[in-house]
DNA sequence: CGAACACTTCGTGCCTTGACGAAACGTACG
DNA sequence: CGTACGTTTCGTCAAGGCACGAAGTGTTCG
């Protein structure tokens, strides 16, 4: 009746008319694991001529899903922020069906650890979210998942530096929905920020080439006996 | 390069163009309370003529987005699963930007005690889910949040129906982010099952008009002493 | 049984939007 | 300083999608 036009739906719909163009689309998903790239290579993922890409890129960024960092004659693209990247994340998830059994297997290191956005994400994603709940490192709360004392003190027993666990205390994390497992794990700044430390702590590297992760044999003990479950196959 | 076609692009495309049309939008959106409404109602709420409507809610059912039910001649549509609901309460909730505080003062009710597709949301659903998981009644876990058996006793101490609580103990629950309080509350199977609960028990009542809940006094009074924070003003 | 009703299907017109090539702009490099 | 390169802007064209009126299907009611 008289519920003519509430605000609402012109965001939901503006935001819906971003992700309708598969070159979009196709961009965004490049960009989920948090890395900036320039606009050819984007042109290039989404199988689209320079001129279009930039045209899209243009909406994106208006839009305000992707930030810009020019420097020289390149502009690097990325996700705003990681709400963008849950969301993107959360949407792309396969719903009702259920999500189709490793068809080509060369994604094998991807479901096993990988960057979703700038958190950790796939198996070992998911095993270390589980081992922080279950000990009762981490709690639930509705402003998000908090770092308790205890965990704080666990993480610096197992090995992580202990000023850089005093700044994860005070952020607040939130779950992200795993498309490859479809179970949760860490994101939010506490997600990011943990991630990163395990990065720099050497228990995880980087490949060169995609977004899959590869923890080092000291690293994978150390989260193994921080309760992490992991089956030694793969 | 060679990362030419990703399936999920396309899925991503897709549900964005199914949201992108600001007279889709607002269909979703009259439907997130979880009610179903027949296609004449949406079209009025759509501001389009029947026509349209019909194409735009065939094209919602196919996207499987929505449900429908038929019923002599009236056909009733709802959203197809929470899953559904969750994310387009995601995405309509203001990213970015602070949310605007009350502007017209009307939706004082609202803020207060509402459903989100079926299960409890606003001050009410943030306060009960935040008194479930401190005081450990509902843990959280990567597959979900589940309900604890010293929980269970103390919803049926509080005067919820035992065997009615029993059926909530296998059930999966998710954080469902709330656009009033930007605040996750308990959504998923066990939230939904829950609100439901608390409506058959007469703890909360469904208004005329709107999706707005109203707390009785003797079922505020038994939340209260489950541990929801409640300031007595509204 | 016929009229009113709810909804869908069909056909048409209009407008938005994405694609590309050409050209302009700015940076890097020899 | 001129050329090569990455990126953006402009102009044009074609295609897709939305809106509506009219007609068709099935249901309810007098």
């Amino acid at each position: 009746m008289n519920d003519a036009v509430s605000p609402s739906r012109y965001q939901l719909a503006e935001i819906g008319a971003l992700l309708a163009e598969p070159a979009r689309a196709a961009m965004l998903l490049a960009l989920i694991d948090g890395t900036a790239r320039p606009a050819g290579e984007l042109a290039r993922a989404a199988g689209v001529g320079a001129a279009t890409a930039s045209a899209h890129l243009k909406r994106l960024l208006e839009g305000g899903l992707l930030a810009v960092h020019e420097q020289g004659r390149h502009r690097y693209y990325r996700l705003a922020d990681d709400d963008v990247a849950g969301m993107i994340e959360t949407l792309a998830a396969p719903r009702g069906r259920p999500v189709l059994p490793d068809p080509t297997g060369g994604d094998r290191p991807l479901r096993t650890a990988r960057t979703c956005y700038r958190h950790l994400a796939g198996r070992l994603g998911v095993g270390l979210c589980d081992a922080l709940l279950q000990q009762g490192y981490v709690l639930a709360a509705s402003e998000g998942m908090r770092l308790q004392e205890h965990g704080a003190q666990a993480l610096v027993q197992a090995g992580l530096d202990a000023a850089r666990v005093e700044t994860l205390l005070p952020l607040a994390g939130r779950g992200c929905l795993d498309w490859t497992e479809r179970r949760l794990h860490l994101g939010g700044p506490l997600g990011v920020s943990l991630t990163d430390a395990l990065l720099d702590a050497g228990w995880l590297r980087r490949r060169a080439t995609s977004r899959a992760l590869q923890p080092s044999d000291d690293g994978l003990r150390r989260l193994i006996a921080l309760g992490v479950p992991w089956e030694s196959g793969s």
